[in-house]
DNA sequence: TGCTACGTACTTACACCGTAAGGTCGGTGG
DNA sequence: CCACCGACCTTACGGTGTAAGTACGTAGCA
Protein backbone atom coordinates (compact mmCIF):
# COMPACT_ATOMS: atom_id res chain seq x y z
CA UNK A 1 0.00 0.00 0.00
CA UNK A 2 2.19 2.48 1.00
CA UNK A 3 5.07 3.95 -1.12
CA UNK A 4 7.98 1.38 -1.00
CA UNK A 5 11.57 2.29 -2.12
CA UNK A 6 13.37 0.40 -4.56
CA UNK A 7 12.86 -3.48 -4.81
CA UNK A 8 11.87 -3.77 -1.36
CA UNK A 9 8.43 -5.64 -1.03
CA UNK A 10 6.35 -2.49 0.20
CA UNK A 11 6.65 -3.34 3.65
CA UNK A 12 10.28 -3.10 5.03
CA UNK A 13 10.43 0.42 4.17
CA UNK A 14 12.89 2.44 6.34
CA UNK A 15 12.33 5.80 7.57
CA UNK A 16 14.33 8.37 5.13
CA UNK A 17 17.82 9.42 6.26
CA UNK A 18 18.28 12.87 7.33
CA UNK A 19 21.72 14.70 8.75
CA UNK A 20 20.44 14.44 12.12
CA UNK A 21 19.96 10.48 12.04
CA UNK A 22 23.42 10.12 10.27
CA UNK A 23 25.40 12.34 12.93
CA UNK A 24 23.62 10.44 15.84
CA UNK A 25 24.28 7.12 14.34
CA UNK A 26 27.92 8.44 14.04
CA UNK A 27 28.35 9.60 17.61
CA UNK A 28 26.41 6.21 19.13
CA UNK A 29 29.30 4.43 16.66
CA UNK A 30 32.15 6.54 18.38
CA UNK A 31 30.77 5.88 21.82
CA UNK A 32 30.66 1.86 20.95
CA UNK A 33 33.63 1.57 18.82
CA UNK A 34 35.68 4.26 19.14
CA UNK A 35 36.20 7.26 16.79
CA UNK A 36 39.02 5.20 14.46
CA UNK A 37 35.46 3.13 13.62
CA UNK A 38 33.43 5.60 12.65
CA UNK A 39 34.19 5.09 8.26
CA UNK A 40 31.82 5.96 5.65
CA UNK A 41 31.48 2.21 5.01
CA UNK A 42 30.55 1.03 8.62
CA UNK A 43 28.45 4.29 9.50
CA UNK A 44 26.29 3.39 5.89
CA UNK A 45 26.32 -0.53 7.77
CA UNK A 46 24.55 0.76 10.54
CA UNK A 47 22.04 2.86 8.93
CA UNK A 48 21.61 0.01 6.42
CA UNK A 49 22.91 2.77 3.33
CA UNK A 50 25.65 2.70 1.06
CA UNK A 51 28.39 4.72 2.09
CA UNK A 52 28.12 7.14 -0.89
CA UNK A 53 24.12 7.81 0.06
CA UNK A 54 25.32 9.59 3.27
CA UNK A 55 27.35 12.29 1.25
CA UNK A 56 23.79 13.42 0.50
CA UNK A 57 23.34 14.69 3.76
CA UNK A 58 27.27 15.09 4.86
CA UNK A 59 29.16 16.89 3.04
CA UNK A 60 32.38 14.96 4.00
CA UNK A 61 33.98 13.05 6.79
CA UNK A 62 35.21 16.16 8.02
CA UNK A 63 31.97 17.65 7.86
CA UNK A 64 30.63 14.43 9.88
CA UNK A 65 32.81 15.21 12.19
CA UNK A 66 32.44 18.78 12.51
CA UNK A 67 28.55 18.09 12.88
CA UNK A 68 29.50 15.26 15.54
CA UNK A 69 31.34 17.42 17.76
CA UNK A 70 29.30 20.37 17.95
CA UNK A 71 25.98 17.96 18.75
CA UNK A 72 27.97 17.08 21.55
CA UNK A 73 28.74 20.36 22.97
CA UNK A 74 24.75 20.78 22.38
CA UNK A 75 23.90 18.27 24.68
CA UNK A 76 25.88 20.15 27.68
CA UNK A 77 23.79 21.08 30.05
CA UNK A 78 22.85 24.37 30.58
CA UNK A 79 21.10 25.74 33.21
CA UNK A 80 22.02 28.22 35.46
CA UNK A 81 21.91 27.65 39.06
CA UNK A 82 21.94 30.48 41.90
CA UNK A 83 25.16 31.56 43.63
CA UNK A 84 27.92 34.11 43.01
CA UNK A 85 29.48 33.74 39.86
CA UNK A 86 32.40 31.24 41.01
CA UNK A 87 29.49 28.43 41.88
CA UNK A 88 28.16 29.03 38.77
CA UNK A 89 30.87 28.50 36.74
CA UNK A 90 32.11 25.71 38.59
CA UNK A 91 28.91 23.84 37.72
CA UNK A 92 28.72 24.69 34.24
CA UNK A 93 32.68 23.53 33.57
CA UNK A 94 32.14 20.45 35.35
CA UNK A 95 28.52 19.98 33.61
CA UNK A 96 30.55 20.20 30.49
CA UNK A 97 33.01 17.85 31.32
CA UNK A 98 30.87 15.38 32.03
CA UNK A 99 29.24 15.32 29.09
CA UNK A 100 32.78 14.62 27.25
CA UNK A 101 33.76 12.42 29.74
CA UNK A 102 30.57 9.82 28.47
CA UNK A 103 31.85 10.82 24.47
CA UNK A 104 35.55 9.79 25.09
CA UNK A 105 36.53 10.32 21.34
CA UNK A 106 34.82 14.24 22.05
CA UNK A 107 38.04 16.04 23.27
CA UNK A 108 40.12 14.57 20.67
CA UNK A 109 37.08 15.43 17.35
CA UNK A 110 36.82 19.09 18.95
CA UNK A 111 40.44 19.85 19.65
CA UNK A 112 40.92 18.86 15.69
CA UNK A 113 38.46 21.37 14.28
CA UNK A 114 39.72 24.21 13.31
CA UNK A 115 36.27 26.11 13.69
CA UNK A 116 33.80 26.07 16.21
CA UNK A 117 30.58 25.01 15.38
CA UNK A 118 27.36 27.25 16.54
CA UNK A 119 26.86 25.33 19.38
CA UNK A 120 30.19 25.75 20.92
CA UNK A 121 29.67 29.26 20.59
CA UNK A 122 26.63 28.93 22.77
CA UNK A 123 28.32 27.63 25.47
CA UNK A 124 31.47 29.79 25.40
CA UNK A 125 28.65 32.28 25.23
CA UNK A 126 26.65 30.81 28.50
CA UNK A 127 30.51 30.77 30.02
CA UNK A 128 31.27 33.94 29.45
CA UNK A 129 27.96 35.70 30.29
CA UNK A 130 28.38 34.20 33.50
CA UNK A 131 31.77 35.88 34.10
CA UNK A 132 30.84 39.21 33.04
CA UNK A 133 27.90 39.09 34.94
CA UNK A 134 30.45 38.13 38.14
CA UNK A 135 31.93 41.56 37.66
CA UNK A 136 35.22 40.47 35.80
CA UNK A 137 36.06 42.76 33.17
CA UNK A 138 36.26 41.98 29.33
CA UNK A 139 39.58 41.73 29.32
CA UNK A 140 39.63 39.23 32.31
CA UNK A 141 36.69 37.08 31.15
CA UNK A 142 38.34 37.14 27.99
CA UNK A 143 41.75 35.27 28.88
CA UNK A 144 39.55 33.12 31.37
CA UNK A 145 37.71 31.79 27.99
CA UNK A 146 41.03 30.87 26.86
CA UNK A 147 41.86 29.24 30.14
CA UNK A 148 39.25 27.35 30.22
CA UNK A 149 38.84 26.08 27.39
CA UNK A 150 41.82 24.47 27.41
CA UNK A 151 40.94 23.18 30.48
CA UNK A 152 37.68 21.52 29.37
CA UNK A 153 38.18 21.11 25.74
CA UNK A 154 41.89 20.12 26.30
CA UNK A 155 43.50 22.34 23.92
CA UNK A 156 42.37 26.24 23.19
CA UNK A 157 40.76 27.02 20.61
CA UNK A 158 40.31 30.49 18.47
CA UNK A 159 37.22 31.74 17.90
CA UNK A 160 38.94 33.06 14.57
CA UNK A 161 41.16 31.55 12.20
CA UNK A 162 44.67 32.92 12.90
CA UNK A 163 44.83 34.04 9.18
CA UNK A 164 45.23 37.66 9.11
CA UNK A 165 43.92 37.75 5.58
CA UNK A 166 40.72 40.03 6.98
CA UNK A 167 41.44 43.62 7.86
CA UNK A 168 40.10 44.59 11.66
CA UNK A 169 37.41 46.60 10.16
CA UNK A 170 35.53 43.44 8.59
CA UNK A 171 36.83 41.47 11.66
CA UNK A 172 34.77 43.85 14.25
CA UNK A 173 32.05 44.13 11.73
CA UNK A 174 31.89 40.32 12.08
CA UNK A 175 31.90 41.00 16.39
CA UNK A 176 29.25 43.27 15.84
CA UNK A 177 27.16 40.60 14.24
CA UNK A 178 28.05 37.70 16.39
CA UNK A 179 26.88 40.29 19.32
CA UNK A 180 22.93 40.14 18.16
CA UNK A 181 22.84 36.46 18.79
CA UNK A 182 25.72 35.77 21.65
CA UNK A 183 26.25 39.03 23.08
CA UNK A 184 28.52 38.24 25.97
CA UNK A 185 30.98 36.55 23.37
CA UNK A 186 30.49 39.09 21.13
CA UNK A 187 31.67 41.69 23.76
CA UNK A 188 34.77 40.39 23.98
CA UNK A 189 35.33 39.61 20.66
CA UNK A 190 34.85 42.92 19.68
CA UNK A 191 37.09 44.26 22.39
CA UNK A 192 39.63 41.94 20.76
CA UNK A 193 39.13 43.11 17.61
CA UNK A 194 40.07 46.71 18.59
CA UNK A 195 43.15 46.20 20.52
CA UNK A 196 44.61 43.01 18.92
CA UNK A 197 44.69 44.76 15.08
CA UNK A 198 44.57 41.62 13.73
CA UNK A 199 41.19 40.13 15.36
CA UNK A 200 43.22 37.26 16.72
CA UNK A 201 44.28 36.32 19.86
CA UNK A 202 48.09 36.49 21.01
CA UNK A 203 48.39 32.42 22.09
CA UNK A 204 51.26 32.78 23.85
CA UNK A 205 50.00 35.83 25.96
CA UNK A 206 47.05 33.35 26.87
CA UNK A 207 49.34 30.26 27.68
CA UNK A 208 51.16 32.68 30.09
CA UNK A 209 48.58 34.11 31.75
CA UNK A 210 46.71 30.73 32.33
CA UNK A 211 50.15 29.40 33.49
CA UNK A 212 50.52 32.42 35.97
CA UNK A 213 46.94 31.56 37.49
CA UNK A 214 48.31 28.51 37.68
CA UNK A 215 51.73 28.94 39.54
CA UNK A 216 49.92 31.51 41.69
CA UNK A 217 47.11 29.52 43.24
CA UNK A 218 49.73 26.77 44.02
CA UNK A 219 52.36 28.97 46.06
CA UNK A 220 48.72 29.85 47.63
CA UNK A 221 48.42 26.60 48.66
CA UNK A 222 51.89 25.75 49.48
CA UNK A 223 51.60 28.63 52.01
CA UNK A 224 48.33 27.67 53.36
CA UNK A 225 49.51 24.39 53.85
CA UNK A 226 52.73 25.39 55.49
CA UNK A 227 50.76 27.68 58.21
CA UNK B 1 85.45 -0.78 -4.16
CA UNK B 2 83.33 -0.25 -1.12
CA UNK B 3 80.58 -3.24 -0.58
CA UNK B 4 77.36 -2.39 -2.88
CA UNK B 5 74.39 -3.54 -1.70
CA UNK B 6 71.60 -5.27 -4.72
CA UNK B 7 71.95 -3.65 -7.66
CA UNK B 8 73.32 -0.44 -7.15
CA UNK B 9 76.66 0.67 -8.91
CA UNK B 10 78.66 0.51 -5.84
CA UNK B 11 79.34 3.98 -5.35
CA UNK B 12 76.00 5.61 -4.34
CA UNK B 13 75.28 3.18 -1.86
CA UNK B 14 73.21 5.24 1.19
CA UNK B 15 74.01 4.72 4.79
CA UNK B 16 71.88 2.28 6.33
CA UNK B 17 68.91 3.00 8.26
CA UNK B 18 68.38 3.52 12.10
CA UNK B 19 65.26 3.66 14.20
CA UNK B 20 66.51 7.13 14.98
CA UNK B 21 66.93 8.21 10.78
CA UNK B 22 63.44 6.62 10.80
CA UNK B 23 61.94 8.80 13.25
CA UNK B 24 64.07 12.15 12.45
CA UNK B 25 62.77 11.50 9.58
CA UNK B 26 59.04 11.13 10.08
CA UNK B 27 59.25 14.21 12.59
CA UNK B 28 60.94 16.25 9.51
CA UNK B 29 58.05 15.54 7.20
CA UNK B 30 55.61 15.66 10.04
CA UNK B 31 56.86 19.34 10.61
CA UNK B 32 56.71 20.20 6.89
CA UNK B 33 53.32 18.96 5.57
CA UNK B 34 51.77 18.15 8.65
CA UNK B 35 50.84 14.74 10.62
CA UNK B 36 49.02 13.70 8.37
CA UNK B 37 51.24 12.80 5.45
CA UNK B 38 53.15 11.09 7.62
CA UNK B 39 52.34 7.44 5.75
CA UNK B 40 54.53 4.54 6.10
CA UNK B 41 55.00 5.14 2.09
CA UNK B 42 55.66 8.47 1.92
CA UNK B 43 57.92 7.88 4.94
CA UNK B 44 60.05 5.48 2.64
CA UNK B 45 60.10 7.75 -0.14
CA UNK B 46 61.69 10.01 2.16
CA UNK B 47 64.10 8.04 2.87
CA UNK B 48 64.73 6.23 -0.33
CA UNK B 49 63.09 2.83 0.95
CA UNK B 50 60.23 1.13 0.57
CA UNK B 51 57.61 1.28 3.03
CA UNK B 52 57.60 -2.14 4.31
CA UNK B 53 61.43 -1.84 4.92
CA UNK B 54 60.38 0.37 8.08
CA UNK B 55 59.05 -2.09 9.75
CA UNK B 56 62.33 -3.56 10.53
CA UNK B 57 63.18 -0.73 12.66
CA UNK B 58 59.87 0.17 13.56
CA UNK B 59 56.83 -2.20 15.08
CA UNK B 60 54.29 -0.38 13.57
CA UNK B 61 52.87 3.09 12.93
CA UNK B 62 51.75 3.53 16.73
CA UNK B 63 55.15 2.88 17.53
CA UNK B 64 56.35 5.24 15.37
CA UNK B 65 53.88 7.73 16.62
CA UNK B 66 55.05 7.25 20.00
CA UNK B 67 59.10 7.50 19.02
CA UNK B 68 57.98 10.52 17.39
CA UNK B 69 56.80 12.12 20.16
CA UNK B 70 58.90 11.27 22.79
CA UNK B 71 62.04 12.17 20.38
CA UNK B 72 60.14 15.83 20.62
CA UNK B 73 59.29 15.75 24.46
CA UNK B 74 63.79 14.63 24.53
CA UNK B 75 64.43 18.21 22.78
CA UNK B 76 62.43 20.00 25.56
CA UNK B 77 65.29 22.01 26.82
CA UNK B 78 66.07 21.05 30.98
CA UNK B 79 68.82 23.56 32.02
CA UNK B 80 67.66 24.33 35.53
CA UNK B 81 67.33 28.42 36.43
CA UNK B 82 68.70 30.10 39.23
CA UNK B 83 65.74 31.73 41.53
CA UNK B 84 62.91 30.83 43.40
CA UNK B 85 60.47 27.44 42.68
CA UNK B 86 58.18 29.74 40.81
CA UNK B 87 60.23 31.30 38.18
CA UNK B 88 62.13 28.01 38.02
CA UNK B 89 58.67 26.28 37.15
CA UNK B 90 57.49 28.86 34.69
CA UNK B 91 60.81 28.93 32.92
CA UNK B 92 60.54 24.88 32.25
CA UNK B 93 56.80 25.02 31.11
CA UNK B 94 57.35 27.76 28.78
CA UNK B 95 60.57 25.92 27.30
CA UNK B 96 58.50 22.78 26.90
CA UNK B 97 55.67 25.09 25.34
CA UNK B 98 57.89 26.29 22.85
CA UNK B 99 59.05 22.98 22.00
CA UNK B 100 55.68 21.89 21.41
CA UNK B 101 54.89 25.18 19.57
CA UNK B 102 57.39 24.61 16.92
CA UNK B 103 55.83 21.27 16.03
CA UNK B 104 52.36 21.64 15.91
CA UNK B 105 51.55 17.98 15.22
CA UNK B 106 52.94 17.07 18.88
CA UNK B 107 50.87 17.84 21.53
CA UNK B 108 47.55 16.04 19.59
CA UNK B 109 49.87 13.01 19.13
CA UNK B 110 51.02 12.67 22.56
CA UNK B 111 47.63 13.22 23.65
CA UNK B 112 46.79 10.44 21.58
CA UNK B 113 48.97 7.84 22.86
CA UNK B 114 48.12 5.71 25.86
CA UNK B 115 51.19 5.62 27.68
CA UNK B 116 54.10 8.34 28.47
CA UNK B 117 57.56 7.57 26.79
CA UNK B 118 60.80 7.44 28.91
CA UNK B 119 61.38 11.32 27.73
CA UNK B 120 58.36 12.02 29.09
CA UNK B 121 58.65 10.65 32.27
CA UNK B 122 62.08 12.70 32.47
CA UNK B 123 60.43 15.56 31.79
CA UNK B 124 58.03 15.09 34.54
CA UNK B 125 60.61 14.08 36.83
CA UNK B 126 61.80 17.64 36.23
CA UNK B 127 58.78 19.62 36.84
CA UNK B 128 58.13 17.40 40.10
CA UNK B 129 61.77 18.00 40.87
CA UNK B 130 61.41 21.25 41.11
CA UNK B 131 57.96 21.62 42.91
CA UNK B 132 59.31 19.53 45.93
CA UNK B 133 62.57 21.64 46.02
CA UNK B 134 60.27 23.88 46.48
CA UNK B 135 58.14 23.02 49.51
CA UNK B 136 55.34 21.48 47.90
CA UNK B 137 54.28 18.35 49.38
CA UNK B 138 54.10 15.11 47.59
CA UNK B 139 50.47 15.33 47.38
CA UNK B 140 50.30 19.28 45.73
CA UNK B 141 52.83 18.50 43.57
CA UNK B 142 50.81 15.41 42.10
CA UNK B 143 47.98 17.63 41.74
CA UNK B 144 50.37 20.45 39.88
CA UNK B 145 51.61 17.45 37.72
CA UNK B 146 48.12 16.49 36.34
CA UNK B 147 46.92 20.49 35.86
CA UNK B 148 50.27 21.35 34.15
CA UNK B 149 50.39 18.73 31.79
CA UNK B 150 47.31 19.06 30.86
CA UNK B 151 48.23 23.03 30.19
CA UNK B 152 51.06 22.05 28.46
CA UNK B 153 50.00 18.85 26.89
CA UNK B 154 46.40 19.79 25.65
CA UNK B 155 45.50 16.63 27.98
CA UNK B 156 45.62 14.84 31.18
CA UNK B 157 48.00 11.93 30.84
CA UNK B 158 48.37 9.71 33.54
CA UNK B 159 51.02 7.80 34.14
CA UNK B 160 49.86 4.56 34.29
CA UNK B 161 47.17 3.19 32.93
CA UNK B 162 43.60 3.20 34.19
CA UNK B 163 43.02 -0.15 34.41
CA UNK B 164 42.80 -1.73 37.78
CA UNK B 165 43.37 -5.62 36.56
CA UNK B 166 46.65 -4.78 38.73
CA UNK B 167 46.72 -5.00 42.54
CA UNK B 168 48.29 -2.67 45.00
CA UNK B 169 51.39 -4.33 45.33
CA UNK B 170 52.43 -4.31 42.07
CA UNK B 171 51.98 -1.23 41.86
CA UNK B 172 53.89 0.03 44.73
CA UNK B 173 56.65 -2.43 43.25
CA UNK B 174 56.62 -0.77 39.93
CA UNK B 175 56.69 2.93 41.97
CA UNK B 176 59.67 1.91 43.84
CA UNK B 177 61.49 0.75 41.47
CA UNK B 178 60.65 4.19 39.27
CA UNK B 179 62.04 5.83 42.25
CA UNK B 180 65.56 4.64 41.36
CA UNK B 181 65.82 6.24 38.10
CA UNK B 182 63.14 9.59 38.90
CA UNK B 183 63.35 10.18 42.46
CA UNK B 184 60.63 12.90 41.92
CA UNK B 185 57.84 11.13 39.96
CA UNK B 186 58.74 7.76 41.74
CA UNK B 187 57.92 9.96 45.37
CA UNK B 188 54.49 10.95 44.02
CA UNK B 189 53.65 8.00 41.94
CA UNK B 190 54.69 5.61 45.53
CA UNK B 191 52.58 7.98 47.36
CA UNK B 192 49.51 7.89 45.18
CA UNK B 193 49.83 4.14 45.15
CA UNK B 194 49.40 4.08 48.53
CA UNK B 195 46.61 6.60 49.28
CA UNK B 196 44.82 5.58 45.70
CA UNK B 197 44.52 1.87 45.96
CA UNK B 198 44.60 1.07 42.86
CA UNK B 199 47.52 3.33 41.77
CA UNK B 200 45.52 5.17 39.42
CA UNK B 201 44.72 8.91 39.86
CA UNK B 202 40.92 10.09 40.57
CA UNK B 203 40.40 12.41 36.97
CA UNK B 204 37.32 14.01 38.70
CA UNK B 205 39.37 14.92 41.41
CA UNK B 206 42.56 16.16 39.44
CA UNK B 207 40.00 17.89 36.95
CA UNK B 208 38.32 19.69 40.04
CA UNK B 209 41.40 20.56 41.28
CA UNK B 210 42.55 22.68 38.35
CA UNK B 211 39.72 24.30 38.13
CA UNK B 212 39.28 25.96 41.53
CA UNK B 213 42.80 27.07 41.28
CA UNK B 214 41.78 28.74 38.33
CA UNK B 215 38.50 29.79 39.61
CA UNK B 216 40.19 30.88 42.49
CA UNK B 217 43.15 32.65 40.51
CA UNK B 218 40.13 34.64 38.73
CA UNK B 219 38.34 35.93 41.55
CA UNK B 220 41.72 37.37 43.04
CA UNK B 221 42.39 39.26 39.60
CA UNK B 222 38.84 40.41 39.90
CA UNK B 223 39.12 41.66 43.06
CA UNK B 224 42.73 43.08 41.98
CA UNK B 225 41.42 45.04 39.32
CA UNK B 226 38.58 46.28 41.49
CA UNK B 227 40.47 47.76 43.74
C1' DT C 1 87.76 -22.29 2.92
C1' DG C 2 82.89 -23.38 3.08
C1' DC C 3 78.46 -23.27 5.42
C1' DT C 4 75.10 -21.54 8.16
C1' DA C 5 72.37 -17.97 10.44
C1' DC C 6 70.80 -13.53 10.58
C1' DG C 7 69.57 -8.86 9.64
C1' DT C 8 68.19 -5.69 6.05
C1' DA C 9 65.61 -4.50 2.38
C1' DC C 10 62.36 -5.66 -1.35
C1' DT C 11 58.02 -7.62 -3.55
C1' DT C 12 53.53 -8.94 -3.53
C1' DA C 13 49.04 -9.01 -1.78
C1' DC C 14 45.00 -7.96 1.13
C1' DA C 15 41.52 -5.46 3.35
C1' DC C 16 40.31 -1.17 4.34
C1' DC C 17 39.75 3.91 3.70
C1' DG C 18 37.53 8.63 1.58
C1' DT C 19 35.24 10.10 -2.28
C1' DA C 20 34.63 11.45 -7.54
C1' DA C 21 31.51 10.25 -11.23
C1' DG C 22 27.58 8.58 -12.89
C1' DG C 23 23.34 5.70 -12.89
C1' DT C 24 18.45 4.61 -11.37
C1' DC C 25 14.60 5.01 -9.17
C1' DG C 26 10.17 7.37 -7.03
C1' DG C 27 7.60 11.54 -5.94
C1' DT C 28 6.35 16.25 -7.15
C1' DG C 29 5.33 20.79 -9.47
C1' DG C 30 4.58 22.79 -13.91
C1' DC D 1 2.11 14.21 -19.11
C1' DC D 2 6.61 15.33 -18.39
C1' DA D 3 10.55 17.35 -16.81
C1' DC D 4 12.83 17.77 -12.80
C1' DC D 5 14.94 16.66 -8.42
C1' DG D 6 16.51 14.59 -4.44
C1' DA D 7 17.64 10.07 -2.19
C1' DC D 8 19.94 6.21 -3.01
C1' DC D 9 23.04 2.86 -5.37
C1' DT D 10 27.11 1.16 -8.32
C1' DT D 11 31.56 1.36 -9.82
C1' DA D 12 36.11 2.78 -9.62
C1' DC D 13 40.49 5.22 -8.23
C1' DG D 14 44.18 6.24 -5.46
C1' DG D 15 45.43 6.10 -1.00
C1' DT D 16 46.24 3.63 3.74
C1' DG D 17 48.59 -0.01 7.28
C1' DT D 18 50.65 -4.28 7.29
C1' DA D 19 51.00 -9.71 6.87
C1' DA D 20 53.69 -12.95 4.31
C1' DG D 21 57.26 -14.47 1.50
C1' DT D 22 61.80 -13.63 -0.87
C1' DA D 23 66.56 -12.17 -2.03
C1' DC D 24 71.05 -10.96 -0.59
C1' DG D 25 75.24 -9.16 1.93
C1' DT D 26 77.57 -10.02 6.11
C1' DA D 27 79.24 -12.31 10.48
C1' DG D 28 80.29 -16.32 13.05
C1' DC D 29 82.08 -20.62 13.11
C1' DA D 30 83.56 -25.41 11.33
Amino acid sequence: MTIAKHGAAGEDRREPLTRGRVVDAAIDLADREGIDAVSMRKLGLVLGVEAMSLYTHVQGKDDLLDAMADAVVATIPSEPIDGHWQAQLRHTILGARSTLVGHRWAAQVIGARTSPGPATIRYMDTVAGIMLAGGLSVDLAHHSLHVLGSRVLGFSQDLYDDKSDVDPAATAAMARELSKVFPSVGAIALAASHEGGLGGCDDDVEFAFGLDLIIQGLELQRARAIE
